[in-house]
RNA sequence: GCCGAAGUAGCUCAGGGGUAGAGCACUUCCUUGGUAAGGAAGAGGUCGUGGGUUCAAAUCCCAUCUUUGGCUCCA
């Protein structure tokens, strides 16, 4: 016999060799029904695995992310089996979960396979899945292995099976299908209810550039067919909210071919949604001790050759700006922090200055490769609300602190609550890829981990993440649909105080570096507006609409009163409109819901009479009829909150 | 950059080797109205661009640009 410790703490004996699906039969059958897999002493296995020693054991269910992710991998044999079934000879690569749902890597040889075929494949899983077939795990020695993928010609098992050690090389067989596997699995196929080919991309064979391309076919499973309705109309509103669909409709952006791919073009109301966002971290950037400085859109090669980027991104960057002078060079600014370099050795500096905080809406041009320009997510041209904080070494986890508050202050004016941060640190295994000294880095290191710490932040950390020059904190934001987001960033750097000699001059009279850290809380506000649009669904908090009411005369006789209205309520804070059409006063509000107008204000016979307002709010709310003055303090108060 | 898909009116899209279509938006006129679409008429397109095949190309082929789903990348 052995002891089997449950979650609960409560230890039951069953006979050696049990399994997780064993277990769960002993407390429920319907329990046993939802099993997917187990994790046993934290290592997830098949249900079905025999246990030979005392063991923790977690049953994982549906409700569990691990018990997901091993249905959907599960799910990727099962698309593997059916493609197997109706495409004879297709070889195999790889089928991993993801976040949501599973792929698989295939190769279809000289066929070319395009999302038509869905259907048929989905319709074949359905009627594997009905088979109920179990998964097998079997042990087998490398040899065995490479002559069973050897005899089926899949060069890409064989690639991997290269790499694997002989004795720990597992095959799992469901019905007709064999796949070199790792696992777990769910018990039987019969769970998979519902399926759904979500798309088909290719992909590099282990990622590699220099690999053969395979199709990667992309789906998702669920066990009740409720929930893949219900993740259908999760997809259907991620398009509703698509910020390039908004963007368009709501007249905020706009891209255009001869400007260039990835030039995005700010329309009025686009600019003004901009425009407050900015107006609103610079007010807390000064209050903050950030000073606001200018520099230009390009710098001489020179800057760039100084602060190593030109050695690093020279080829991959937009090409230099040549003048009439021979040989003269100029580059469109990538980064802003080398012209703020510049600026911090413009007078020599003492400890006492330190920190100094130079703040900037500076616009970049970094040449994204054209294949990853995605509406105002990744562009060629955008604007970081950057600033560079120099300090002195004992100061850089205050102002790494006072950072973190900024960003917290940010997040919660504009309603994201959920976040992680992510602290990158570098590579342990490559460390010759970074530049500046260990000794630096550990530093740097150590004071974002307890910065991050003292304030409280939920933290993962990520090894290898990060950039060349110094290890960064990365917030993480989660929208309004659950998607994640990288939105601010910021990261300490050894490295430019070195290479542009910033110094400073300490208490001891003795010539010191500073550190510096670069900072964006929005990270680049085109891709802070993409997620704002997104998460808000276009309908922006009160204080950033670029239209916040619009003045709906019933018919022309009241015109006149509109006009004097608007401009008696218009000042620099709030802003509105009048719809001057000759349309019926219905229409009017439909065209101006459509635009997500928060307020409306409807004036006719009534309201001209008595001098007052009829005031309805965006999504057919009516608040009633009230004074001008009423309503501005309204609008104030909202706008205030 | 690589693999796949798409590009037709301002927008959303249908069509498809033989003179280019709808709805919405727009303009004009009628209507002067009360909380999500009043009516009529009109205007608007070298079918992304450049080549090729053909008596004839928006349609077929090639190239190219842009957008897009992924991959690789992201100072």
């Amino acid at each position: 016999m052995i002891n089997i410790t449950l979650p609960d703490g409560s230890v039951r004996q069953f006979e050696k060799g049990t399994t997780a699906m064993q277990v769960a039969l002993s407390i429920s059958e319907g329990l046993a029904r939802n099993v997917l897999a187990a994790e046993i002493n934290g290592e997830v296995w098949d249900a079905t695995r025999a246990i030979e020693e005392d063991a923790s054991v977690k049953l994982l269910t549906w409700n569990d992310d691990k018990g997901k992710s091993t249905f959907w991998h599960s799910s990727a044999h099962l698309l593997a089996e059916a493609l197997e079934a109706l495409y004879p000879g297709v070889k195999l690569g790889i089928g991993p979960s993801v976040e949501t749902g599973f792929y698989y890597d295939v190769d279809f040889g000289d066929r070319t396979f395009s999302s038509d075929e869905f259907k048929q494949i989905e319709d074949k899983m359905l009627a594997l899945a009905k088979q109920k077939e179990v998964f097998e795990r079997k042990p087998i020695s490398k040899a065995d292995a490479v002559a069973y993928f050897t005899e089926k010609g899949d060069e890409y098992k064989l690639d991997l099976l290269k790499d694997l050690e002989d004795g720990k090389i597992t095959f799992y067989t469901q019905g007709n299908f064999t796949d070199l596997c790792r696992g777990p699995h769910i018990p039987q196929t019969g769970v998979i209810k519902a399926i759904k080919l979500t798309n088909v991309a290719g992909a590099f064979w282990r990622g590699d550039e220099t690999r053969k391309q395979l199709t990667r076919i992309y789906g998702v499973t669920f066990p009740k067919a409720s929930e893949l309705t219900e993740y259908l109309k999760f997809i259907e509103e991620a398009k509703r909210r698509d910020h390039r669909k908004l963007g368009k409709e709501l007249e905020l952006f706009a891209f255009s071919e001869k400007v260039g791919a990835g030039l995005p073009l700010w329309l009025p109301k686009g600019t003004a949604l901009r425009q407050k966002l900015q107006d609103f971290l610079q007010r807390a950037q000064i209050k903050g001790g950030y000073e606001p400085v200018v520099t230009p859109h390009i710098g001489h090669k020179q800057l760039y050759v100084t602060s190593g980027h030109y050695e690093k991104y020279g080829a991959d960057a937009f090409q230099p700006i040549h003048t009439p002078v021979e040989g003269e060079e100029f580059f469109l600014k990538p980064m802003n922090c080398p012209h703020h370099c510049e600026i911090y050795k413009v007078k020599p500096r003492s400890y006492k200055d330190l920190p100094v905080r130079f703040a900037e809406f500076g616009t970049v041009y970094r040449y994204e490769q054209s294949g990853e320009l995605h509406g105002l997510t990744r562009v060629r041209g955008f604007t970081q609300d950057d600033a560079h904080l120099f300090c002195r070494p004992d100061q850089v986890k205050e102002e790494f602190k006072k950072v973190i508050d900024l960003v917290l202050y940010v997040f919660d004016a504009l309603g994201f609550v959920d976040f992680t941060a992510q602290v990158s640190l570098r590579d342990p295994e490559n460390r010759t890829k970074y530049i500046g000294t260990d000794e630096n880095w550990q530093l740097a290191e150590q004071a974002i981990i307890e910065a991050a710490d003292e304030k409280g932040l939920p933290t993962t950390v990520e090894y290898g993440e990060a950039a060349f020059y110094g290890p960064k904190l990365d917030f993480m934001v989660k929208d309004a649909l659950g998607r994640r987001w990288q939105l601010g960033t910021i990261q300490v750097d050894y490295n430019l105080p070195e290479r542009f000699e910033l110094e400073y001059t300490g208490s001891d009279n003795q010539k010191h570096r500073p550190v510096m850290i670069h900072r964006a809380p929005f990270g680049s506000i085109e891709r802070f507006v993409a997620v704002l649009i997104e998460h808000c669904a276009g309908q922006f908090p009160l204080w950033l609409a670029p239209e916040q009411f619009i003045v709906l005369p019933v018919s022309e006789k009241y015109e006149e009163y509109a006009k004097n209205l608007l401009e008696s309520l218009n000042n620099s804070d709030i802003r509105g409109l009048i719809d001057h059409r000759d349309e019926k006063v219905g229409r009017k509000i439909r065209d101006a819901e459509v635009k997500k107008i928060p307020y409306m204000l409807i004036v006719g016979e009534k309201e001209m009479e008595s001098g007052t307002v009829s005031v309805r709010k965006h999504g057919s709310v009516e608040v009633g009829t009230m004074s001008p003055s009423d309503f501005k303090e309204l609008l104030i108060k909202e706008i205030t909150v």
